[in-house]
DNA sequence: AATACCGGCGAGT
DNA sequence: TCATACTCGCCGGTATT
């Protein structure tokens, strides 16, 4: 016997362009200028890619993901252009603070990401959609009157529909997707709109016939699953239709990662110069956050920027950054040993980073030495 | 058979 | 043309128990 769905009510908020609104804020006389938010790689002057950026920059091409340099040559003819530097630190506080500020107004608080939060409302609009927007207007005015910043709300009956509603309208919206009329709303947009759905999804998609949400709605199941996996596959068409069934909950942290670009693309490289940083930082970020960890990856990105990876599952939990630059220095060797002859067109490494995860957490009485962190 | 581990892929910010 | 730094989830294959 399946026990009855209660009907839920979500609400998604979306900090807008959040780390370029964090700059206007943080220097109002930059507004309504084009604001480019740089990570900078340090191979030469001007390499690296754009973070994100704020509407007028976006309005005019520069988004997410171009190279910098692209960036500066869209706006050559827009010298009132601002290129500021990504400030992760600074925009974590901002949003430590905010997130703070919204995680009681409902009933169930998750931070999805660094500027996105979910909050299950359903017991404080009383399951009305109507009390949920007067929840939502006051979110929106908390967020201004507090950090003078504006934000996205969606409001629907699953985090899904709560995201799609958030994404119908950007920036500084509201939108309610009334229980019913998901598959209405779905079915308006393109099939790349749906959340999950990329440009290699889609064109695996498009490959068995299906270009639409609404047809993703009404797809084979089976068909899905062979195409997609079976869990993935039978999601999608979930998805299409409006279902989703996972809960707002507080999300522990489940990994840390640290990469950097190398100055110059390298066969076989000294690391420690770059890895002992990185090493000492995640350890601290560890410490900070009173976790251990029993795993250690390395991530490299080649030249190709394909993507390669290798981990170790430590037997016991670790804190020490002694111990992650370690593992992190034999997972590089090992790397480079299967790697074989070093050969002519062999790729060579671009980025390297660590990544910790399998966190378990230190009881807060014990107080930290200096020890832990050498 | 169930669980853990591993390396890769895709998506999103 | 040039192509960051993260985080999360899932997949299939293999190893372990």
């Amino acid at each position: 016997m399946a026990s009855p769905v209660i009907p839920r009510v979500i609400i998604g908020v979306d900090l807008d362009y959040f780390y370029a609104q964090c700059e206007e804020v943080r220097n109002p006389s930059i507004r309504g200028k084009p604001v480019v938010i740089c990570v900078y790689s340090g191979r030469t002057e001007e390499s690296g890619a754009v973070s994100t950026s704020n509407y007028p920059a976006r309005k005019l091409g520069v988004k997410s993901g171009i190279p910098i340099i692209l960036a500066k040559r869209i706006l050559a003819n827009y010298p009132e252009s601002v290129f500021l530097p990504i400030d992760l630190d600074y925009y974590r506080i901002v949003s430590d603070r905010i997130m703070e500020m919204i995680r009681p107004i409902g009933d169930k608080f998750e931070q999805a990401s660094v500027d996105e939060a979910y909050l299950d409302v359903s017991l404080k609009s009383h399951g009305s959609f109507d009390g949920a927007l007067d929840i939502a207007s006051r979110i929106k005015q908390e967020i201004l009157a507090n950090e003078k910043m504006t934000c996205s709300v969606g409001i629907g009956q699953n985090k899904l529909m709560a995201k799609m509603a958030v994404d119908s309208k950007k920036p500084n919206g509201l939108t309610v997707i009334p229980p019913g009329q998901e598959s209405l709303f779905l079915s308006q947009l393109p099939l790349g709109r749906l959340y999950g759905i990329g440009p290699k999804t889609e064109d695996k998609l498009r490959s068995i016939g299906i270009s639409t949400i609404g047809e993703l709605a009404l797809a084979d199941r089976e068909n899905l699953s062979d195409l997609f996996g079976k869990k993935q596959g039978p999601m999608l068409k979930e998805m299409a239709n409006g279902v989703d069934e996972s809960l707002v909950v507080e999300r522990p942290i489940e990994q840390m990662s640290r990469i950097v670009t190398l100055k110059h693309d390298a066969l076989i490289y000294d690391f420690s110069e770059v890895l002992k940083p990185i090493s000492i930082d995640l350890a601290e970020k560890l410490a900070s956050s009173h976790l251990m960890c029993k795993s250690v990856s390395i991530i490299a990105i080649t030249s190709d920027l394909k993507i390669r990876s290798r981990s170790k599952s430590l037997g016991e939990a670790t804190k020490s950054a002694d111990q992650i630059y370690t593992v992190a220095g034999e997972l590089f060797s090992s790397f480079f040993k299967v790697q074989g002859d070093p050969k002519q067109n062999e790729p060579r490494l671009r980025r390297v980073g660590i990544k910790i995860s399998d966190f378990v957490s230190v009881p807060p009485a014990k107080t930290e030495t200096l020890e832990d962190f050498i």
